[in-house]
DNA sequence: AGATCAATTTTGACAGTGTCAAGATTGACA
DNA sequence: TGTCAATCTTGACACTGTCAAAATTGATCT
């Protein structure tokens, strides 16, 4: 009894992408242990197997999810990182660096909170612990990757941060902060929403010195 | 066939301890998603459903394994603490400070590196995403993560952090480097083993301030 | 046009999982 | 010695991922 697709044809036209966006929904609502390939299906409208055709596995599948999640986050960070490139041509003084570090680690973590299940899918052991992220999800991640090493490297060229650092390990910790402050937000360990601003502007001071 | 046992009486004597050792060895060779009840019941020579008489949950299973890992964990920091306290006496300058703070943050990654499946149990999502934790869990849990706090408070009050910095916020944003880098290590996410020195020295002289 | 073929979807099946209910076995205590 | 609660077992159920073989389809070729 398909209830969501009401497709007239035998073939399903773009199962793919329909298992896709049906699997981010079931992600966002029963978490990324709650996802099974039977409801997916189920919901789709088509049968149990049917996914098989379009995904090795079940892995493949969440690959597949998280690899649009990275697509998204790196469109969403090029723009945001343009505007800020903007807005610094104007102030240059401490104060407004420490703000402007402080707000890019406040966009970086609302966007943790507001997709918590996409996050840990996309940045969580799930698809990263062994060889089980493929070729195309690794092409699809580096840039995000990178993405902070770039603007960590213009940030010290502006000033901002320590300018004789090792850009990549400087990189490495500022992520790291942002990564784990996200997780155990996420988690709800140790951490409250309501904190979040006051961490964020004592990590930004800790990192730009003053 | 009970092979890892070899008890003659009906009833097992030990079965609770029995199982979270079990477990907890386990976890280290296949992972948390690794293990099954049903296996862990067939390894300690016990039929599929006694382990039900000593965890209403396998989440409950999963629980007293975290605990015990805390409790561990409680007694080593405690011990390392004290040492810590001794050395402080005698050197005073920056430069050895900074030194104590990064060799506390390797001892961290030390054991995130070397624990990595029970790391994610204490610390991960599979316990403390909902309210899945007991009380006597948080009770283990808790020492462990005001230690963090009581130590920060005591660097700032010897002038290794800054004095006028809050501190739980501190606390907040130094064990969130400290989790975030420990998971990209874990999960080998941008990051190597072989940096971790590196990554240590950078932050130590971040949060520092020289 | 009709035939062919590969892509796609289905049904059937299997082993594995967590967990409940009901019965069997035991040790301790009256 | 008999009773009882604690402990363990067997049986059963629904659910999962995944394979193999059969059914259906749209496109491509003659």
């Amino acid at each position: 009894m398909p209830e969501e697709s009401n497709r007239s044809t035998y073939h399903h036209g773009d199962l793919r992408q329909n298992l896709i966006t049906a699997a981010t929904d079931m992600i966002k609502e029963s978490g990324i242990e709650g996802i099974s390939l039977r409801k997916l299906a189920a919901k789709v409208g088509v049968s149990r197997t049917a996914p098989y055709h379009h995904f090795k596995d079940k892995n493949e599948l969440l690959c597949a999810i998280a690899e649009q999640g990275f697509r998204d986050r790196l469109s969403h960070l090029e723009q945001r990182y343009s505007k800020q490139a903007e807005q610094t041509e104007q102030t240059n003084q401490t104060k407004a660096s420490t703000l402007q570090l402080k707000h890019y680690m406040l966009d970086y973590l609302k966007f943790a909170q507001m997709n918590p299940e996409l996050y840990e899918l996309m940045f969580g052991r799930t698809i990263w612990k062994q060889q089980i992220a493929n070729e195309s999800l690794k092409n699809a991640a580096y840039p995000s990757f990178n993405h902070q090493l770039e603007v960590t490297k213009q940030w010290q060229a502006k000033g901002l941060l320590d300018p004789h650092a090792n850009s990549l390990r400087l990189s490495q910790v500022i992520w790291g902060t942002l990564h784990g402050v996200a997780k155990l937000l996420i988690d709800g360990i140790y951490t409250d929403t309501a904190q979040v601003e006051e961490i964020c502007s004592c990590a930004a001071e800790l990192f730009t010195k003053q």
